[in-house]
DNA sequence: CGCATTTGACCCCG
DNA sequence: CGGGGTCAAATGCG
């Protein structure tokens, strides 16, 4: 298929642009006295691109010679995962009896793909996170050693269109305006971006119990998406299965959001285990996201990007709120208080030259 | 009344 | 055995 090619193009450039911006920053990082940890990081993350790139440009191809390249890559910062992807589904279930009482088991749900991103909302206002899709919570837990407790959430289609999507939010512990979200699985339903804004996020609803003035103070400020906000904090982190990355890329754009469970599932892997789809998640920086700043940018836009459907279905974009004033300095101390283990970043930085 | 959240129990895995 | 993830009954809300 051309458009899959198309995306491996768009993806490669995202990820050379990314590992340029990272150059750069690390640049700026130098000439500023600037911890090692955050030059190491930035270094980090700029090998990590390059590999990603790497792996585009091995995805249709023998993909030998990439896992080579990436087992080189010094640092265990690398996600070098490889998830229990299919056969999880796969494996018999070890005891059949438990197909009777399924309902009590956890289910064996395959942790496809994390994708862990770190969304701060200045001051604890709101919630900045809004993906374009609803969730619905389905657990919450303490967490041993984290002062917050876990949520967990499913998309609210996963029965109707058995879209297998969840996430876990989770605020930071130091920082109780972070919040890290991880993602596990995509979407396969078709409520995302085809249609408006859906409903606020339960992570935002969950904010906004726990503190319930302050409303008042977003200036809808009009975006400069494409300014870097150098102090944002968002990580993201890429758990990729490099068996999956050289799996064929054949789910078609049409039958996507309509297609049997079963393909919406095997598509779903693989969506999940590239990141292409995670490439055109382009994070829209809001420099101050009220509770209503949410940007998202239009489907036909996200279509451009991708030149295919699937895109705008897939489409959802993260919104990302520059944690600018709990960070004042002004330069990027980047401030990464997560272990920098297994960080892969997907900054799609500033993709502007894609998107005109 | 239907849907979402809460919350304690349950289950699996390390 | 304990921690983390999930289930599902109870509860809340529009």
């Amino acid at each position: 298929m051309d458009s899959s090619k198309s995306w491996e193009h768009k993806s490669l450039l995202t990820e050379i642009i990314e590992g340029m911006e990272l150059a750069k920053q690390l640049r700026l990082s130098l000439s500023a006295a600037s911890s090692s940890d955050t030059r190491q990081f930035l270094v980090q993350r700029i090998l990590s691109s390059y590999e990603k790139a790497l792996l585009i440009l091995n995805f249709s191809g023998p993909a030998q010679s990439t896992a080579g390249a990436i087992a080189s890559v010094p640092e265990s910062l690398v996600s070098a995962y490889a998830g229990p992807c299919f056969d999880d589904y796969n494996k018999s279930p070890k005891d059949h009896q438990d197909l009777t009482d399924v309902s009590k088991k956890r289910k064996i749900m395959a942790k496809w793909t994390d994708h862990v991103m770190r969304v701060s909302s200045e001051n604890g206002i709101e919630g900045p996170h809004e993906d374009g899709h609803s969730w619905r919570k389905y657990g919450q837990k303490d967490i041993l050693g984290a002062k917050h407790p876990r949520s967990y959430y499913r998309c609210t289609y996963r029965n109707t269109q058995s879209c297998y999507a969840t996430k876990q939010v989770q605020r930071s512990d130091e920082d109780p305006t972070i919040f890290e979200i991880t993602y596990k699985g995509k979407h396969t339903c078709s409520h995302g971006s085809n249609s408006v804004l859906p409903p606020p996020s339960p992570e935002q609803q969950e904010q906004k119990r726990n503190k319930q003035n302050n409303t008042s103070h977003q200036q809808q400020s009009q975006v400069n998406q494409m300014s870097f906000p150098t102090n944002l904090r968002v990580d993201t982190k890429f758990l990729e299965d490099r068996e999956n990355m050289a799996s064929p890329f054949s789910f078609t754009s049409t039958s996507f959001g309509c297609m049997m469970p079963d393909d919406a599932f095997l598509s779903s892997m693989l969506d999940d285990n590239n990141t292409f789809f995670d490439n055109f998640n382009h994070s829209l920086l809001s420099p101050a996201a009220g509770e209503s700043n949410y940007y998202l940018m239009p489907p036909s836009q996200m279509r451009n990007i991708a030149g295919n459907e699937q895109l705008s279905e897939c489409g959802l974009t993260e919104i990302i709120s520059a944690n600018n004033s709990s960070t004042n300095s002004p330069i990027p101390d980047m401030d990464f208080p997560l272990d920098p283990v297994e960080i892969e970043p997907n900054f799609p930085f500033d993709t502007t030259g894609i998107f005109s």
